[in-house]
DNA sequence: CCAATAGTGTCTATGAGACACTATCAG
DNA sequence: CTGATAGTGTCTCATAGACACTATTGG
């Protein structure tokens, strides 16, 4: 047991760490969610279907050598972990400032067959545009989408599937708790929209007076905000419906939630 | 940069971590919070004075000698650095079984003078109860409570300010979102000690109907409970007050909080 | 004029928030 | 009978939740 190195080695100034089993690399793992959204095919204008998705990708390499595998690399001594994960995020979709967060640390003796390895998770939301650029430049058959069910049913390399799962969990929580789902947003948008979003990411989401507590209550007032033109008048769009519905926006308002309030 | 090295490196089933550049170690640190209670120099019963503080080792060895800093230690590999947290947080104050969780990972380049050491975070929440028999074992120059004020104004070892600030703000948003207030009160509380010890945990709580919200509302029915004798009657506790106040136990229940709904 | 989305009217029951008030009881 | 804690009465206004209803407009 090397515990309290720090305590029971013996002074000295020359402290050694090579006298002690050290870790073998220090990897970030990456869940990377969009939304995708496809068009059902109808002639009028509707919702398109949307789907939460995890970006994969194929292994070349041993271990796991053509199973798929979340994102990710190991981080250099000259960087910190959250820097390493938005270096490999950008490396992997192209995409540079999105909500990235770091959630878990995953270091089961043996998770990984290279050596002892404590993987820094991260999850990161990105909008399916910016994602959309970089699917056509990569090798399709090494970067995939997948959906929830199809990547729980796959054998993922190392433990992640249990990343997955968890970041699955944590997203879900967070989606109904703050307003990361801008994220899968456009900066304009409308309340159907983010209603859809909402269920998209978690189907048990349900408010059936969703429009009038957005809009028209004071505890929610002031997460999002009517767009209006210059001239003050609002904006809205079409792009799903007949009649036209009002955009909005996110405010910087963070609402401060309880339970026992 | 040794970055993707699953990828890029050569083709082998004889992959050799110590070709790289890996972590020195990979060390725990766990911002351990009690509440103590003092009373009030007062001949009548009284609410007790509360304070949130957090336990600190003193260091005896390089680096950071005779500094203060959050208890800790290194990971084997042959656990999980929860499990290391959980076995650290034992030795430290002799508890067990009590609330301990992860938080964040700090891997700023430098930020350890040993070498390259990610550490990472966990935040416990120990009762004063549990903690009073160890303070008394232990050497009393070696480990003290310091209320938030103190620390904040302490120089400590490493990086463990921040740490520190890191842990504050977390417990504080968890403090009224999930039930860990349990953590610093005994199973059967008054609804006073509970109010007080969200009060202690986050001064700008402040619910002045916090009686009625708790006892008579449908949406927070079901977080805490009435504790009943056997024989269906209410069970009371005088011990801060001269009218005996009904005790209430917490449930298992979860709140769902939204801020959609 | 239909289908699909957007949004309103209206009702009831419950809760939030404010503040004054009563209850208990050791010293 | 005072001080400290515990708890209630009562008021107003806002909100939740349900459900039927109207509004818009491309095809």
């Amino acid at each position: 047991m090397n515990e309290n190195i720090d305590q029971e080695d013996d002074v000295s100034v020359n402290y050694n760490a090579r006298k002690y089993r050290t870790p073998d690399g220090a990897p970030t793992d990456i869940v990377i969610f969009t939304i995708t959204s496809t068009d059902r095919a109808k002639a009028k204008k509707t919702l398109p279907h949307r789907e939460l998705q995890v970006l994969l990708i194929k292994r070349k390499r041993w271990p796991f050598e053509g199973r798929w595998a979340l994102p990710g690399g190991f981080t250099n001594e000259t960087e910190t972990v959250h820097e390493c994960a938005k270096r490999e995020l950008c490396e992997e979709t192209g995409v540079k400032n999105v909500h990235i967060e770091y959630f878990n640390a995953y270091s089961a003796p043996n998770r990984d067959p290279r050596g002892w390895m404590i993987s820094h998770a991260f999850f990161a939301l990105v909008n399916e545009v910016e994602l959309s650029s970089r699917e056509a430049a990569s090798d399709a058959a090494e970067v995939g989408l997948f959906s929830m069910d199809e990547a729980a049913a796959m054998e993922l390399a190392f433990d992640h599937n249990l990343i997955l799962q968890d970041a699955l969990a944590r997203i879900r929580e967070m989606m109904v708790t703050t307003t990361i789902a801008k994220s899968f947003l456009p900066v304009e948008f409308t309340i159907s929209e983010l209603y859809q979003v909402l269920q998209t990411v978690v189907p048990d989401f349900e408010e059936r007076n969703f429009i009038r507590k957005i809009t028209s209550t004071q505890s929610r007032r002031g997460i999002i905000e009517e767009v209006r033109n210059r001239a003050g008048e609002p904006m809205l769009s079409n792009r799903h419906s007949q009649r036209a519905a009002q955009l909005y926006r996110f405010t910087d308002y963070v609402p401060r939630l309880s339970i026992y309030s």
